[in-house]
DNA sequence: CTAATAGTGTCTATTAGACAGTATGTT
DNA sequence: AACATACTGTCTAATAGACACTATTAG
């Protein structure tokens, strides 16, 4: 072993081979709330969980869906500066809700060589979203996510395509509830994006409850209404809606303006208040 | 760009070389609970929180003390087995409590080169701790948390050190309370280690209120005051003891043990209880 | 009028905060 | 007896859950 008398000695003569080194990728859950166009002039829009899922245009997994996500360029960008870029190059977006999800480093989580991802999840309002998607981009819609014992089963859907996956998680810490994922049933999905998905998911369920973090999937008006089913689509369960209105009270402001035209009272429109 | 007619095709022909690679580092933040000794016969003994540093022996930051923590072996290796095998070196525990943190990837976080770490929380019951520490590893208490605006002051000592810094903790995100962290006072810590310290702490400050980790740096056998002084030590305020003692009555479980010979009237020890 | 959703009032049950009081060891 | 902490009882305030009720539009 060498020595050094100094740390500007010692840097001039470091070798940054001497460690085995490896690839980093950035891959971002992009969720979004999509409406679902009712027949019944009466009913209003049912809501949906969105993602965007991209087609994979060369090997590995060529065809198969994934996460939009990207390498890590080590000289110049950090992991975040790298999911914003992959984030405009998909979806044109600059300034929106970008949160550090996990670090996923299974060994062989991609056949090409060792890769670590460092997965992030953004949330994006639609109605934001003035260009149109790049041709292998498109929204599927969550429309299911069922746990019966430790199995979890997810449904992806839209117009032209059905895409189903099963995880089994398994509680590994009972003192704060962490769980393992297992890939069980996926052939659609490329890499360990399956886990990605309901992680963030997972992530939003809990974040919903202690923070203000479902206005940034919302637009700047909406009716406690919307709000509501938001809420229950991402929780996956029926809230009563007094209860409900209590506890966002001090989270929202109500305008005046009001959405008509609904076959049914009109709602008057709100506005995210900031504490 | 070629083409290929298979997976196992590309495969066989993939050039590693083709992306830039990087270094990755598991660090590790050990989070501790210890017990000051009074002179007074009548008053229990204080908690403090502890935290194992490891000075360094060698450049970069040669001399400073660092979280314990190396690189990854990228062929065989994940992040939280790194963090393991780091783990045993410096305490020779293994089935200890270990959670990952965040991904720390500042571009100049590191002056070798670019390195991104993974960090990792692990609690440690300090009495499970049978073997004596190497030389170059020293527990620290932290004594001072103090918050004043933007400013987090933190101290760590020892009977032989003492080592303050300072981090400008900035709300990036008003819906979900992001915090950017910016070291603003260092001169004995190595790396951006100081971030990881503050950042393990609020993780434990938050998962306190709503888990079970707590139970995770406490002996088998406790008392209430004692887990109560733990509460009150990673929150960093009072607790009154009817409300916590009502919190806590459905995790713990009431032993026939009892703690006696302190001056006071004795107390029941408990053992965690799993829900 | 009817279907459908918007929005409010109120009762009850549960949980959290505060404080006073009693209990029991060691010296 | 005095100190120090252990532990409990209870009053009050705040919050959550449930349900019934009223309001208002398009067709």
């Amino acid at each position: 072993m060498e020595l050094y008398n100094s740390e500007e000695e010692f840097l001039k003569n470091y070798d940054v081979t001497q460690f085995d080194r490896l690839s980093m990728t950035a891959d971002i859950l992009i969720l979004s709330i999509s409406d679902e166009e009712t027949n019944n002039y009466r009913k209003t829009n049912k809501k949906k969980m969105s993602i965007l899922l991209v087609k994979r245009e060369e090997y590995p997994y060529k065809d198969k869906w994934c996460l939009p996500g990207g390498f890590l360029i080590p000289k110049t960008e950090t992991l975040k500066q790298c999911a914003q870029r992959i984030l405009k190059t998909e979806t044109n977006l600059t300034q929106i809700y970008l949160e550090q999800l996990y670090t996923f480093d299974d060994l062989d989580r991609d056949p090409r060589t060792r890769v670590v991802s460092t997965s992030y999840v953004a949330l994006v309002d639609k109605n934001k979203l003035t260009r149109k998607l790049h041709d292998n981009a498109k929204w599927f819609d969550v429309t299911q996510i069922a746990k019966e014992n430790e199995i979890v089963k997810v449904c992806l859907e839209n117009e032209e395509e059905k895409i189903k996956f099963k995880i089994k998680k398994e509680l590994i810490e009972k003192t704060t509830n962490q769980y393992s994922y297992t890939i069980m049933e996926n052939n659609k999905i490329a890499f360990d994006h399956p886990k990605v998905i309901l992680a963030g998911i997972d992530r939003m369920k809990n974040k919903i409850n202690y923070t203000d973090i479902v206005f940034n999937m919302m637009p700047e008006y909406f009716t406690l209404g919307e709000l509501q089913d938001v809420y229950e689509i991402i929780l996956g369960k029926k809230l009563l809606a007094p209860a409900f209105r209590r506890i966002i009270s001090n989270k929202v402001e109500k305008t005046d303006k009001m959405l008509t035209g609904k076959g049914h009272r009109p709602s008057v429109l709100y506005k995210y208040k900031e504490k």
